[in-house]
DNA sequence: TTATAATAGTTACAATTGAAACTAATTGCA
DNA sequence: TGCAATTAGTTTCAATTGTAACTATTATAA
């Protein structure tokens, strides 16, 4: 092998990639499976979970979603009775978002699911890697946060 | 917030989900945009610039990537004359497949580009951190690859 | 005011991806 | 042998996603 060569294993980018998409399916079995959410429903959920009466476009911020995919996942959420949504008084483009009483329920019992498999996921690691790992993401993030 | 919320920004999956997502932007940048290689054909082309000569199973198993995509980035890979694909004798359904000149000039335009990111990435830690974070990722790795 | 630009969200259409069914070749074994 | 099962890779069709253009509303400013 060249020294111009790359080994995909060994290639930070491909090894993230790797991970993330297997965490994803395991995350998928907890919502999609098991209660028909899909991920990007899962993200705005977990946003409306935490705060209600926000728009569109706060929930597009906080899930890292364009306003596209945030639109379509509300929209069908809507019509699965899991969120309710009026319009601003002062602004009657902008959204106001809840999670219904259904909304609200699953989302109780999908919390603890993803906290558990998050969790399990961080015990093999003991609780100084747990706090390395969570400085080194911060790092890595900030990195590639920078140029954009 | 009640103890059973959830903060996406602090959840483990999200953060790396959204951290692989802004490096493949970055990479994309790097190979889509300045040489028209797909993400799923600049894994097939780091499998066959280290090793000609396999089969599209083994560039599967290489890339974590299905059959399907795999078949779909060759076959407009060969359109591009990027790779040349001939059969094997001893089953003549099994594709032996190399980088053709072309494929190989561009890998080796690309990889030192990829390979100088990671550098940067990778800059901001430091010699430990970077250990620290291998070892980590093997063994979040190894975790998830337990429970297929 | 009133025209222009900006913003919130949606729609439409194209490209990408995923799952299942398929073809062709090979293997296993009665 | 020869027939069922398996394997390599492709095709087809549906679902998901991305981009651009759009509607409706609000803000800006001449």
């Amino acid at each position: 092998m060249a020294t111009s060569d790359l080994l995909l294993e060994e290639f930070l980018p491909y090894r993230l990639s790797y991970l993330t998409n297997l965490i994803s399916r395991d995350l998928a079995r907890l919502y999609t499976d098991q209660f028909g959410i899909a991920h990007t429903e899962w993200r705005v959920m977990a946003v409306l979970g935490v705060s209600g009466g926000v728009s569109a476009a706060h929930v597009a911020e906080k899930t890292a979603m364009d306003k596209v995919a945030v639109s379509r996942a509300i929209n069908n959420m809507i019509k699965n009775n899991l969120i309710s949504r009026s319009f601003a008084d002062d602004d009657k483009r902008r959204s106001v978002l809840s999670l219904s009483k259904k909304g609200k329920k699953r989302y109780e019992k999908i919390v603890p699911l993803v906290r558990d498999y998050e969790k399990k996921l961080l015990a093999g690691l003991g609780e100084a890697d747990q706090e390395k790992l969570d400085d080194i993401l911060k790092k890595l993030t900030h990195y590639v946060e920078g140029d954009q």
